[in-house]
DNA sequence: GTGGTCTAGACCACG
DNA sequence: GTGGTCTAGACCACA
């Protein structure tokens, strides 16, 4: 897996690595009990703190989306996502998208189609969407 | 013409002004020429310090969303590149909602059908998502 | 003679006018005992603010450039000008220039170069140095 | 490097600040990559408020002239378009000098021979104009 | 009246 | 440690 880090997005580096490492999850890159690369490996790789990288594991931890064995590493976590949190997630994320997109006068077909042109360029070159 | 501010909202209160300048561009509620409410009036208002307001109309002016006419007030520019402008909306709207949903372990598919659902719920029950 | 204003100069409409002034009498288009355009006259051209324009005109007195006539107008003054003094300002002139040249790195022929074709360029289209 | 400011200067501070650290540019005492003080250790520095210092860099970045890595400080910006950029300072400088010698009374012609005179001048008593 | 600048000092996120 | 945001309140130039 690699870990695109843009020193010029609005985002923390930080939270930069921890979409990183959710977005592997997603596309199946990352799967449940793969190990992480160690917090100096991933600081070395990215010339960043270690600090930085370990604050992205440990939130990444306290969310439950993995877990440390100590002295060996941190490995993806078990994610039983019971159905029913699923299913409340996913209503949360349509209406933030929604709203959005209705704050900025676009249409829910519009941002469907929006949606579906970004996932598809991401998807011939991956880090394009950030 | 209305501002809406969320001091819980994580976006700085100046982006969250500008913000709502630019969609009361785009739903047409401020037109070009149109002046906005001076720095302190909106202050006032919303019971902000005036450095707040002027910061945003600083930056507003600054991306020739607005210019100033000296011991006049802040007035809508003249926008001719309206349509770039509505696709990078779109393009913006669409990454961040592709963000939130891979944060929260969904893809673009998992977005796509729950948007969809979502926009068919909300058109028997109109204006729920606002 | 044509006096034009810019509103997105960072200098002060007043001064515009002021500048102008003194801009056509060095360039022979008002010479002395030459009436200016009365306050209302100019500012309705300009659509500026009567205001705006005394401003200028009283400046300009209070430098000697014009007088007032009460009852009949603004007049270009009988410049003197002694020997002495027209030296003198000469030498400010030239000494805040080459200053300002050195603190860009340019030298004084560098900034001779500079304003013989800037002055050549205002020539051909009189309002292009502004 | 040095920064110079000075109140009775009709520039703002913080434009101070800004031309200051071109000026350093320029001259070579700055260069790519090269750190900028903190902005509380120039604000110390100067007797200056953060908040002034913090303007005069935050606009500076949004020209491109520095970035800012999060955490660590402020950094002088890649600057590829420098040929362009000293036209435009060429321009400026010439333009500057124009409009004081018209205020004054004086013509390009006037100028020029002035500034030939006060740079011959000062090439027998070398750092006067400073 | 308008916006622009500056000071004083607070709290926050980030690395 | 760094810069970013915000408040409170002052003074100024301009129209």
């Amino acid at each position: 897996m690699h870990i695109a880090i843009n020193t010029t997005d609005a985002r923390p580096i930080y939270v930069q690595i921890m979409d990183e490492v959710r977005r592997a999850l997603v596309l199946g890159a990352l799967r449940t009990e793969d190990p992480l690369p160690s917090v100096r490996q991933l600081a070395g790789d990215l010339r960043l703190n270690p600090n930085t990288v370990a604050q992205a594991y440990r939130e990444l931890e306290r969310e439950g989306v993995v877990y440390v064995r100590r002295g060996q590493g941190t490995f993806v976590a078990d994610r039983p996502a019971s159905a029913r949190d699923r299913d409340l997630i996913v209503r949360e994320v349509a209406a933030r998208a929604l709203l959005d997109a209705h704050r900025h006068g676009l249409s829910a077909d519009d941002l469907i189609a929006a949606v579906r042109q970004a996932s598809d360029a991401s998807a011939d070159t991956p880090r394009a969407a950030e």
